[in-house]
DNA sequence: AATTATACCTAGATTAATTAGGTTAGATTA
DNA sequence: TAATCTAACCTAATTAATCTAGGTATAATT
């Protein structure tokens, strides 16, 4: 089970990972996430944009609009450099409590 | 880090896992939480009696007042089985998220 | 006698997620 | 051409949760 705590706990390491790999947009990211987590995560939007937002106000992202092939306007957010170290730190983070729960099993 | 969503959506797999191998109470739990987890963890009072009394409240574990040796009131919990099964799927959802984000870091 | 350690508890401020909306505009279908 | 679907953005407000900062009581230690 996914709790929503967990859910709220990796949103930001989740949307940080995704944009690792390039930029992207709010609308794609969505199903990026999706996909990306074998549906494990299916979010909605009023789930995401309020994480990019807030992400982009701790300068872990940035953003500028731009527009699709088909004329609509998009706004496509890229990692910074200290959203690539939080980035690590998050996992690092989420790894050693891993590493906790693995030693408890015991 | 470990971010407060992180340690929010671990306490109930933390208290569950210690109650696992043993009844325990409230202020040993702080203890042997703190130890456990190389002290990655080191809850207050405030954070852990919430947490306990929801679980409770839930089923998930279950409570008796008891005596110390030295004579002071202790409420001892256990783990029920339901418990069990719930700490089972927590567990299963965590390492679920943590192979979405290895398969993301390459 | 005073302090520390043991052992429990809660109120309330703050913070955050999620539901449930809303807007605009292009593409498709009836 | 009218209607619907998809793309694409956004926020308000309810709900729920954490955590700070308290509080009580008693045994042991200094």
């Amino acid at each position: 089970m996914i709790t929503k705590e967990m859910t709220s706990a990796v949103s930001n390491i989740m949307v940080l990972s995704v944009l690792k790999s390039g930029m992207s947009y709010g609308y794609q990211l969505l199903r990026k996430i999706k996909q990306d987590s074998n549906e494990l995560f299916d979010w909605t939007e009023g789930m995401l944009y309020p994480v990019l937002h807030r992400l982009e106000k701790q300068k872990y992202i940035e953003s500028i609009w731009g527009t699709s092939e088909a004329g609509r306007r998009r706004k496509y957010y890229q990692i910074t450099s200290s959203g690539q170290d939080y980035l690590a730190e998050l996992l690092d983070g989420w790894y050693s409590i891993s590493e906790v729960l693995i030693g408890l099993e015991d």
